[in-house]
DNA sequence: CTGATTGCAAAGAATTTGCACTGCT
DNA sequence: AGCAGTGCAAATTCTTTGCAATCAG
C-alpha cells in the first residue's frame, strides 16, 4: 500500500479543488519531521499563506482524513487532548508515547499485520483503520526510573501525567 | 491481572478515601452494560447521589485511571470528542467500531499479547497501556454494503468521487 | 459562470480549575 | 480535628458552524 505520489497529485487525481490554502497545509504537513497538532499546523501554513484560517485547517484535516490520505492520533494526549496528523505514506507503524519524558517512538513488525489479518478474518470486519498506541516509559526512562525507585516510598498515585 | 476485587474493596485496599460519590461512580461504572461516557456517567451516578457534580465525575475517573482500575477508550469517536471508560477486569480486549451501524465489538486474540510482548522486548519499553482501536464496517453493514452497491449513508464518511 | 471553498466571528463540546465549604477517617 | 474531597461557576482547550465574500475550474 505504498503511495508514490505526492498528496497534491493524489487530490488531483481524484478532482478535488486546490487552492491556496490547501496547498499550504499539504506543503506542510508532508515535510512535517514530528507529528503537528491543528494550532502548528496553521502556524506553519501561515508562514506560506499568511491570511489562512483555522477554519480551514480543521476542514482540510476533514478533507484528506476521508481521503485516508492522513491519518489522526492522539499519542496518549500526553498533553491536552488535542490530535496529530501524519501522512500515510510511509511504512505501517505504530506509536509509543513515553509518560515520562514525552518521546515519540515508532515502530513496526510484522505481528500487527498478522494481527490484523487476524481480526479481519475472525470478525468478518472490514478494516478503515487500525490504531495502535502505547503509552509507557522509554527504554532511558524505564531505567532511570528503575534506578530511583529504590529511592521513592511508594506513591500509588504517581502517575503518567507528565 | 486477575481483579476478583470489586473497585470499591480495591480502593480500600489502597487506603483511598471513600465518599458516597465515589461510591456511586463505581457503582455506575462496575455495572455498566456498554461503554459510559461522563455525561452518562455523571446522569447515571445522580440517580444514586443526586448532588454530585461532573467536575467530580471527571476528577474520579482520573483517580480511577491513575490507580490503573479503569481504561478509557476513544471508540473511533464516532459521535464527538468524547471518551469512554471500562473497569479492568475483563480479559484483555480490543474494540471494533463499525462506522456504518455505530456498533462496538470486543475482540481478544493472544496475538495482542504477542505483539506486547514484541514492543518490550525489541523496544526496551516498559508499556502501562496499550490501546488498540479498530474502525471500519463490522461482518453485517460488510455485506450490506456490498450488495447495496454504495447508496447507504454512512457514519462518519463517504466523500468526493461522486 | 457557479458551486465549492474561504475568513470571520461566534457557538459548541468536553474537560479543567479556583475557591470556600463539607465530611471521611 | 485536619485535610482530602466536593459543588459551583467560570475558565480553558480544541473544534465546528453560519454566512457573506471569493475563487478555482
Amino acid at each position: 500500500m505504498l503511495e508514490r505520489r505526492s498528496l497534491i497529485e493524489e487530490l488531483n487525481a481524484k478532482g478535488v479543488r486546490l487552492t491556496a490554502q490547501r496547498r499550504a497545509l499539504i506543503e506542510v504537513i508532508q515535510e512535517a519531521k514530528e507529528h503537528l497538532d491543528a494550532a502548528s499546523l496553521l502556524a506553519l501554513a501561515r508562514q506560506r499563506e499568511p491570511g489562512i484560517d483555522r477554519a480551514t485547517v480543521y476542514r482540510t484535516i476533514e478533507l484528506l482524513k476521508k481521503l485516508r490520505l492522513i491519518d489522526e492520533l492522539d499519542l496518549m494526549h500526553l498533553e491536552g487532548e488535542k490530535h496529530y496528523y501524519e501522512v500515510k505514506t510511509r511504512r505501517e507503524h505504530l506509536h509509543l508515547a513515553c509518560f515520562r519524558c514525552g518521546r515519540i517512538e515508532e515502530f513496526s513488525t510484522a505481528l500487527f499485520e498478522q494481527l490484523k489479518d487476524e481480526i479481519a478474518r475472525q470478525a468478518g470486519f472490514a478494516i478503515r483503520i487500525a490504531r495502535l498506541e502505547v503509552g509507557g516509559n522509554c527504554r532511558a526512562c524505564a531505567a532511570a526510573e528503575e534506578a530511583g525507585a529504590n529511592r521513592k516510598p511508594e506513591k500509588a498515585l504517581a502517575v503518567a501525567g507528565h
